[in-house]
DNA sequence: CTAATCCTTGTAGTAGCTACAGGGTCAAGA
DNA sequence: TCTTGACCCTGTAGCTACTACAAGGATTAG
């Protein structure tokens, strides 16, 4: 063990991700296999630590495990092209424009017809009549 | 069997609804148990073909199975509240705003870096360096 | 030396379906 | 009447992206 090196749950503490997770992004191969102590021990070095960051950055802009993989797969053949990226962030962005504008729908169809509701305790309800009605 | 009666095959068929999907809802319960024939066969009727409609209805709007179980078990004491039946929607509403909020954060996020991209074959790339840099 | 805290593995659970496999049933045509 | 094909039955496994546990070994602080 390098004195750089650390074990799983200080790679957890210092990028704030689960330690359980390491282990499936270890799993699902978008994490490399570490080095390992005789004990068994995974040793991490700061190359772990920028992956880590890139992998939870990714997830947070709702990049799939299978889209992550793809990125990487392009920065490990060190054959990063700015246009080859730009398509998968591209294609990705498309992806959550349309969640958002089913979303947007599925909130307008709800707000407009929650607001209908009287707020009265009475057996009426204009929302249980849609979702009984089909009106859409 | 009576006239009106309708196999599950049929019941998809008319609702839309994926047939396999009717065996589940009927296990997680917001589906009753529909009569069935001495082979086996489920039968179901009206009732069954406007509460599967419900469930359809409410799953475009978002709701969860355990919304649905909820507001169905409003329908089904026949104690639907106006009220109660609002908030119920509101809460739902509340979270389906946040999901739109946050999607609109990756959104942005997403746009502007894409949009620094060259669209050229250089190695140099905005949102690699995102990523790896965690700026967002 | 011991106790606490880490680490290891494999496995199971979450939501909401969807898709099989291996059988039984049913209706129509020859 | 027999057969063929289309349906139906059950149970179970797969999907995504984790998260959590149990049973045991390693390490470290006191």
């Amino acid at each position: 063990m390098t004195v750089a090196d650390i074990t799983r749950g200080q790679l957890a503490k210092r990028t704030g991700c689960n330690a359980e997770t390491i282990r499936y992004y270890e799993k699902t191969g978008i994490m490399p296999d570490p080095r390992r102590a005789d004990s068994g021990y995974r040793y991490y070095d700061e190359n772990h630590v920028r992956r880590l960051h890139f992998v939870m950055q990714s997830r947070k802009l709702g990049f799939s495990i299978e889209e992550i993989r793809s990125l990487l797969d392009l920065v490990d053949r060190r054959a990063v092209s700015c246009s080859e990226v730009e398509k998968l962030g591209r294609a990705h962005l498309h992806m959550v424009r349309k969640k958002i504008k089913d979303l947007k729908q599925m909130a307008d169809v709800l707000g407009r017809t929650v607001s209908a509701c009287s707020g009265e305790d009475v057996p009426e309800c204009p929302l249980i009549e849609t979702l009984f009605g089909g009106v859409a």
